[in-house]
Parts: C-alpha cells; sequence; structure tokens
DNA sequence: GCAAATATTTGAGGTTGTCAACTATCAGTG
DNA sequence: CACTGATAGTTGACAACCTCAAATATTTGC
C-alpha cells in the first residue's frame, strides 16, 4: 500500500524548483565574468563587504562570510597580496586589525559589484511588467523575513 | 562633468538583488541541512545528478557539474567510500566507468531532493496569490531561454 | 595585578578544483 | 593487421578554501 506522501508541491515549491535552475545559470555566468577580473567568489564576496572608505575590523568580515575567523586571514592576505586590501591597524583596540580598501581595490570592487548586479539572461527577457510584478512579490519576500 | 552612467536600474535588477538576497539565506540552509546529513555540495549536486537505476558514465557527470574529469574521480571516490555509490564497467566500451547509486545512496539523494527543493522561508511565507504569481512569471523566464 | 574574554594568527588536515602526464581502450586508415 | 589519433579515467602536483585546536597579544572586569 504504503500511501507514499507527496513531495509537497505547492507553488512556492515549484517556484524553488524555477528559482534553483536560473540561481545555477547564475552562479555559472558569474563564476565566468570574476575568474576574468582574477577573483574568486570568497575574495569577490569579501570585496563586496568591505565598503571604500569604511575599513572593516576582520571579525566582522568573518560574521558577513559566515566563516571562521582563521579564514579570513587567508582570505585578506590573498587581497592584500594582490594589491585590492590594506590591513591597518584598528583605532582604540589595538587587537582589531581593520582591512582598507586600496585604490585598485576600489576599482575592482566597482566592477565585481556591477557583474554581481547584472540580473540572469531569462529575468532580463521577460516583458517589463513580469520585471515589475517579480520585483514587487520579491520585495514583500524579504519585507516579511525581518 | 562626468555624467557619471547611472549603474542600470531596471526592475529587474531590481529582482536580482531581492533574488540574490534570497538565494544566499537558502544557499546557507541547504549547506546546514546537507552537513548534518554528512555531504558536501559538491557530492549532493552529483547525488542528483546520478538517478536510481541509471547507472551514469563518469564523463557525463563532469559535464553535469561543469568541472574536469579528473575532478569526478575524486568526488566519486568519496561517494563510493561513503558508501553511496559503485564503480561499474560501462558495457560496450571498456573505458567508460559507470557510477551506479547503491541502497543507501538512493536514500540519501531522496533526503538531499527534498532538503533542496524545499523554498526559502521568505518564499514559502508569501500568499498563494503571489506564491503562484511568481511561479508563473519564473516559468515564463526559464521557457524564454531555449 | 590577575584571571577571563577577545582578535588575530598559525598549523594540521580535509575537500574542491585545475592542469599536465599517464594508462587503457577504441576507431579509422592504409 | 598495424599504426595513428582520439577518448575515458586516473594520478600527482599545486593552489584555494574551510574548519578546528593551539598560540599570541591585548583588553576588560574584579
Amino acid at each position: 500500500m504504503a500511501v507514499r506522501t507527496k513531495p509537497e508541491t505547492t507553488p512556492a515549491h515549484e517556484a524553488q524548483k524555477l528559482f534553483f535552475e536560473i540561481g545555477m545559470e547564475q552562479r555559472r555566468r558569474v563564476g565566468r565574468a570574476l575568474r576574468e577580473l582574477g577573483v574568486s567568489f570568497p575574495l569577490a564576496h569579501a570585496l563586496r563587504v568591505i565598503e571604500p572608505g569604511r575599513p572593516l575590523p576582520m571579525g566582522e568580515l568573518a560574521d558577513h562570510l559566515f566563516c571562521d575567523a582563521s579564514n579570513v586571514t587567508g582570505i585578506a592576505d590573498r587581497l592584500e597580496a594582490k594589491g585590492y586590501i590594506e590591513r591597518r591597524a584598528g583605532e582604540g583596540d589595538r587587537r582589531v586589525k581593520v582591512l582598507a580598501l586600496t585604490p585598485n581595490g576600489i576599482e575592482l570592487r566597482r566592477r565585481v559589484l556591477r557583474i554581481m548586479a547584472e540580473p540572469p539572461a531569462a529575468i532580463a527577457a521577460l516583458s517589463l511588467a513580469d520585471q515589475r510584478a517579480l520585483r514587487d512579490i520579491l520585495r514583500r519576500a524579504v519585507g516579511l523575513q525581518t
């Protein structure tokens, strides 16, 4: 017999499937574009979080990246080696080191943001009405989860 | 002067921003759930591609994963070591090895699919009308790109 | 002044990924 | 059939990424 509990197929589940598919394609596109810039996902993500003129303590970067502090050491090493950031002494607390974008880092960050802001082809090809409807629905979605 | 070309802010661009945010959250959720199952993203992705009763040549797995063949060797090694797949000789061509799910692998795959099919909280919390509208728009989106 | 907490680093170890070189097999041609 | 060239998978070298545990330096509270 075995009634075989149906694996939940609300519209949200179906949307998730499509969402996932589009996300994978986007991920590949961004990956290719980042590789041309010579940065990986983790480095790009770090650059995204460090704002120009707003040096960020390494611990806070770890929070944003949801990773261990020791991992940030390596990421900062690589970004520093490439000349995109500088380690500076944190003010007040001499334990903390803050990461500050160099001019090159600011420039690269701008390009990274532009790449990641670009919508997937599938979305960009939608009618303007659909784009607007999509935007509004997603706004409501993220609005809900505080 | 420098007119400063505005960074393109169509509704699609704004949607992408929200899309990205939801995607990151989803990624974290799935990551946590997979870790509880003892598999990583790449292993889970491989399991997803290998269908029960349909052994897959390693080369085809490499195609699906968009990675080097030598990488698939390692992934297959780990899946095999954990007892989720078996390497079998391909029929006809003795060069190819096909990867077949074991019973444990089939069971784990089912759980993995269930985890990844689960929509993000933000989407699940939408009204049914919004969920349907979202689904329909995304259907049109993926339909457009061949 | 001293113990406990905090920020970062270091080292060990595992996974993921690429590339180049190697082995085994296949397929086509003379 | 023998030879050449392509193909499937593996191996080894190397780098990035990630976690954990231990170490160092500094701060904070008592």
